[in-house]
DNA sequence: CTAGGGTTAG
């Protein structure tokens, strides 16, 4: 009673008052212990049960209990440990401990997917087995291992079929990797089993689609969710931020106001980037002073960040700059770069060398900030400070992490590196670059060799820019697919400046309708524009 | 007595 009411030390009080505790009470202690995040005295009643465990009483609800705690220790081999007592006292061949061991080793500390997978492979495997194996994959970012899994299961799981926990961790996958064409086949897949109006399910469906680039696809699966959570809600929020589309977003916000449930901290985090993709400057100011008073919640780093981003953009310099200074959050790295992004579109070199100083103070191995500040004094005509950081890059042994841009053909994915030249095409994709810079050109394109961080003349640098992963990706997409289709690319960084100039060129040159996934939004380009505006 | 897998931001 006590626990269920979070009183964990009046528990403890009965507890000890209980001349000799029987394993259920001692359980019960050791349960309500972890439910109030005591984990480490849950733990400890634990490896005393099994320290005086003569008669084997130490049964599978107290290794339940001690497996989940371990899962949220943030010490590492702690489930290791745990798991050698389990298999002392003889149950890890117990089906639902064996499952909640697989989870606890690869959360907390532990984050040993290794071990996770190794257990996996030797155990009994049940449905839940499976997908929480799926689930791990796409949590932790892996994919393909997840997409794998997931195929294996049906092929040689032994007759366990789809279920909703496994479909909604493989559209999470889909959702990372950009694999539309895949995710396709296993929303296919959800509609055949019925399982679309599934909270968790239809959620997954909506985000998969929006950050695969289908945002009508999303809303109508969202419109399929029979009761929307917040969550849902949150990303179809997002959903249609992240494309540019504000104004839908906050209709979809106040209908979700509307039908009774109260927006949470992300929720206002979805609300502020879609004004901010937006340019909704008097939305977002009147949303963020809304959060506070009408809400309750306090804006967080995050919103502090969104706030930056739409200001800087709608050139209120000195009012995103005094944002950063009066907040009660200690000002991150993403801060200055937003701060430092706006200065670099209204061209604010004084500032800029502000936000860039405050940026290197916290993380001075950030390349993206050199090369931005760099270009903010190329483009004032600055050479000599352009140079000077330029010189400074090298002198520091800092890398650009290495981009990359990928292209989903018939459900393959293909990914292409900065002058990759291991794709199977690669000459026929640097021919057709050639012939298509050619037309650009002729069409008015000038490289914009400013972007390019190298000591080099102007057509090396030219040349440098030539085989940026995005270009890469978009030719080959043009060659490989038909007049009419859409092309998506997705990009791991921002979309360089000459990049996104080239794809509007593009577009019209060729007729072609180009979707671009970056780290931060999408552009959708079409008739030589940019659904971003050129702002982001 | 107890317990295992899933979805939202950046």
């Amino acid at each position: 009673m006590y626990h269920h009411c979070a009183r964990p030390l009046d528990a403890r009080r009965a507890f000890d008052e209980i001349p000799a505790p029987n394993p259920i009470i001692v359980t019960a202690m050791a349960s309500g212990c972890a439910r109030n995040n005591l984990v480490y005295p849950a733990l400890a009643i634990f490896r005393s049960m099994v320290a005086s465990d003569s008669a084997g009483v130490v049964d599978e609800a107290a290794a339940l209990v001690a497996l989940s705690a371990s899962a949220r220790v943030p010490d590492r081999g702690v489930t290791g440990g745990i798991h050698a007592l389990v298999a002392k006292v003889g149950l890890d061949g117990n089906a639902s401990v064996a499952n909640t061991m697989l989870d606890a080793y690869a959360k907390g500390g532990s984050r040993d997917l290794g071990a996770a997978r190794k257990l996996f492979d030797m155990m009994e495997r049940d449905a839940v087995s499976w997908s929480t194996m799926i689930a791990l994959y796409a949590q932790n970012g892996l994919s393909a291992e997840a997409l794998g899994l997931y195929n294996k299961m049906l092929n040689v799981g032994g007759g366990i079929r789809c279920n909703a926990v496994a479909l909604s961790a493989v559209l999470l996958a889909c959702t990372h990797a950009g694999a539309i064409q895949t995710g396709k086949r296993i929303h296919n897949q959800v509609v055949r089993l019925g399982l679309e109006e599934n909270v968790y399910v239809g959620t997954s469906v909506v985000d998969m689609y929006s950050k695969c680039g289908r945002v009508e696809m999303a809303r109508k699966a969202f419109h399929r969710i029979k009761e929307k959570n917040i969550l849902s809600w949150s990303a179809m929020i997002a959903g249609y931020g992240m494309h540019g589309h504000g104004q839908e977003a906050l209709e979809v916000f106040n209908e979700m106001r509307g039908s009774g449930l109260k927006p949470n901290y992300i929720t206002f985090i979805s609300v502020l980037a879609a004004c901010s993709h937006a340019g909704l400057l008097n939305e977002g100011r009147h949303w963020y002073n809304a959060m506070r008073k009408e809400f309750g919640i306090e804006p967080g780093i995050e919103h502090y960040g969104c706030m930056v981003d739409l200001l800087g953009r709608a050139r209120c310099l000195d009012e995103a700059y005094g944002l950063i200074k009066e907040m009660k959050v200690k000002p991150d790295a993403a801060m200055w770069g937003a701060l430092l992004n706006a200065c670099r579109i209204h061209k604010n070199v004084e500032l800029a060398e502000i936000a860039a100083n405050r940026l290197f103070e916290l993380d001075a191995t950030h390349s993206g900030c050199y090369v931005l500040l760099s270009n903010i004094y190329a483009e004032a005509g600055m050479w000599k400070d352009a140079e000077r950081i330029r010189v400074l890059v090298k002198t520091r042994g800092l890398e650009k992490p290495p981009a990359y841009s990928s292209v989903e053909l018939k459900g393959k994915t293909h990914l292409f590196y900065v002058g990759d030249k291991r794709h199977p095409q690669h000459k026929e994709i640097y021919a057709y670059l050639d012939k298509l810079l050619e037309r650009m050109q002729e069409a008015g394109y000038a490289p914009n060799t400013g972007s390019v961080l190298h000591d080099l003349d102007e057509e090396e640098k030219e040349s440098m820019l030539r085989i940026h992963s995005e270009k890469l990706a978009v030719a080959f997409a043009l060659m490989n697919s038909v007049q009419g289709s859409v092309i998506h690319v997705i990009k791991n960084l921002r979309v360089c400046t000459d990049c996104h100039t080239a794809i509007k060129i593009i577009t019209k040159l060729t007729g072609r309708e180009i979707v671009v996934r970056d780290i931060k939004r999408f552009h959708h380009f079409k008739d030589g524009l940019c659904s971003c505006g050129d702002y982001w």
